[in-house]
DNA sequence: AAAGCGGGGGT
DNA sequence: ACCCCAGCTTT
């Protein structure tokens, strides 16, 4: 090397430009194990996990927390090992194993793709990123993400932790969505030709502990000195957003019909729209007060199921989703009517656990005033 | 580009 | 109360 390169290369490290290396020492000295992961051991020596690992752990993470997956990957896992196990599983026992987890149409594409995975792929994931994203539930970071993580390939990967990355280390001013273009731009540029996939889950690793929304820990950042926002000590301006629309509150009864036994009488939601296909307890239609069409309590009988005497508990259901918060008043009514309406069927309190409820009917089916 | 779509944890 | 999270699909 002459003294020109070495000139260079000082002049580089003066201004510390952020590179993949500096990332991937830090991953492999804070590797975190999950249960989606291949172990540090076997990571070391460059084994692949499987992608139908991958891609469950993928779809379940999508705006969800690692917390909140760990759980259901394990179940998910135990019970349909491949691919072939899911696609020739009943969608009604996905919907059940999903209930909690959030955002059902995930759990009705994952079946989707299953199914044409086996069908179209012979059981075998596409590995390219176009073909990956035309399979239901996988877009841009997902489809982009199984490529990397499960194929090696050197695709720039681009979840919300990554995008707080960097926009803080470029100084990103432009408001997201628009700034996502030049965000995955940047992130290609910075993605190495070699260990992508582990290059992209230290990213989001980063995201998850020390380049956090508040706070952010720089001290610790394997990116300290290289990154722009922290330059001008202005980390949490980034990302730029837009502000945030505000929640209506929406008011509904919901009628629990309860059998001698203890049984409550369920009903399937309609297939498409909010919790579709979950299970449920009857309720009027959810009004927005703001709309004008106040919630009236005095008026929720004459919805309810026909011919049975409804009594009001007191006390409220509340529950807060995407864009409404939710408040629901609890009837109760006694009946042993082999089959009340609208059409649904009697679980027991020892089927209720298994049912396919979202959240707020597990709230509802277990209210106590 | 904007809206619809869950739920929970952190602050 | 507000923020965010390993986003996708439809309008």
């Amino acid at each position: 090397m002459d003294d020109k390169t070495i000139v260079t290369d000082l002049a580089c490290k003066e201004t510390a430009a952020a590179d993949a290396s500096l990332l991937l020492d830090w991953y492999d000295r804070h590797h975190r194990t999950l249960p989606w992961r291949t172990s540090p051991a076997d990571a070391a020596l460059g084994v692949l996990p499987e992608p139908y690992q991958v891609w469950l752990s993928e779809i379940m993470l999508q705006q969800t927390t690692v917390g909140a997956v760990k759980d259901y990957f394990t179940a998910f896992l135990a019970r349909w090992p491949t691919v072939t196990d899911l696609a020739s599983a009943d969608e009604d026992d996905i919907l059940k194993a999903w209930a909690g987890l959030g955002y059902y149409s995930r759990a009705r594409n994952l079946h989707k793709c299953a199914r044409t995975v086996v069908d179209e792929y012979g059981g075998r994931f596409p590995e390219t990123v176009p073909e990956l994203k035309s399979l239901p539930g996988i877009g841009d970071y997902t489809a982009a993400a199984i490529a990397a993580i499960a194929f090696d390939e050197p695709v720039a990967v681009v979840d919300g932790n990554i995008e707080r990355i960097i926009a803080r280390l470029y100084r990103i001013d432009e408001a997201l969505p628009a700034a996502k273009k030049p965000i995955k731009q940047r992130m290609g540029d910075l993605t190495p030709q070699e260990r992508p996939g582990d290059f992209a889950q230290a990213m989001m690793d980063l995201g998850a502990s020390l380049c956090s929304p508040k706070k952010p820990a720089c001290a610790l950042c394997p990116f300290t000195g290289a990154c722009a926002a922290e330059a001008v000590g202005d980390m949490e301006r980034y990302p730029v957003k837009a502000p945030k629309k505000e929640k209506p509150t929406r008011r509904g009864a919901a009628f629990l019909i309860r059998r001698g036994d203890g049984a409550l009488w369920l009903i399937k939601r309609p297939d498409k729209g909010l919790l579709a296909s979950m299970a449920a307890v009857p309720t009027t239609d959810w009004f927005d007060k703001k709309a004008g069409e106040g919630f009236d309590p005095a008026t929720a009988l004459e919805k309810a199921p026909d011919g049975l005497a409804f009594k009001k508990k007191t006390g409220q259901v509340t529950h807060t989703f995407t864009h409404f918060h939710l408040l629901l008043e609890i009837y109760e009514a006694a009946s042993d009517e082999a089959r009340p309406t609208p059409e649904g069927w009697w679980s027991t309190p020892q089927s209720i656990k298994g049912e396919a409820l979202p959240t707020i009917f597990r709230k509802v089916v277990e209210f106590v005033p």
